[in-house]
DNA sequence: GTTGAGCGTT
């Protein structure tokens, strides 16, 4: 029960780590600082980051010289709202679980995953959003005449596109027809109102998600 | 442009 809380060097430090979760990604090391010093005094602030974007994670970490700061700290931050969201402020751990911490060894027994996607991309939303609706809209034969109307045809529509329709365009027809604009998503729609169930068309979200949970 | 369960580096 002691050991809950220290930091990654019991032996050398008995500096004790909080793990700041719910952190707005603009949030950073110095805006968390003046939070969490008034609570104690704050050792250091480190905010992991992306390796490949760089873009913060959205949480952080805090350590204190002294539990009591922590702990604190956690009694007085946690569930305050901070940019807009309410800051999760916990004891860290280090590993896939700091109770299993021994003498400052980290042994790991479960090298099972953590039953967690470590991908934070629900950008993808964006995509599937994207694939439902231009399924349904491929379902529907009108939007091939529209784009023979509108003057798609080869290839180069999208430079027609680029050059001939406005967004204006666009708009007027939205407003007109009352149907959602079709704007330019990534994917190249086919002139094939049939959609094709091969390349082109990743696996359905659904086997993405069970992969992360690994285990049926 | 966006996003949101979680656990870390010099």
């Amino acid at each position: 029960m002691s050991r809950f809380g220290r930091s990654g060097q019991p032996e050398n430090r008995e500096s004790f780590s909080l793990l700041v979760l719910n952190v707005s990604f603009r949030t950073t090391a110095d805006d968390l600082f003046p939070l969490f010093d008034r609570y104690g005094k704050v050792l250091d602030i480190y905010i992991p980051r992306d390796h490949r974007t760089g873009d913060p994670r959205g949480f952080a970490f805090v350590r204190y010289n002294y539990e009591d700061e922590a702990q604190d700290a956690i009694d007085g931050l946690d569930g305050m709202r901070f940019d807009g969201r309410a800051l999760m402020v916990q004891f860290a751990k280090y590993g896939p679980n700091a109770e299993k911490i021994h003498r400052g060894r980290i042994t790991e027994e479960n090298p099972k995953p953590r039953g967690r996607c470590r991908s934070r991309s629900p950008r993808q939303r964006y995509r599937e959003d994207y694939w439902d609706r231009d399924y349904r809209r491929r379902s529907q034969s009108r939007s091939r005449e529209r784009y023979e109307q509108a003057g798609y045809r080869d290839g180069d529509h999208r430079r027609h596109r680029t050059h001939s329709i406005s967004p204006d365009y666009d708009r007027k027809r939205n407003r007109h027809s009352g149907s959602p604009v079709l704007k330019s998503p990534s994917h190249s729609r086919s002139r094939s109102p049939r959609r094709a169930p091969h390349e082109g068309i990743p696996s359905k979200p659904r086997d993405g998600r069970a992969a992360c949970s690994g285990s049926p």
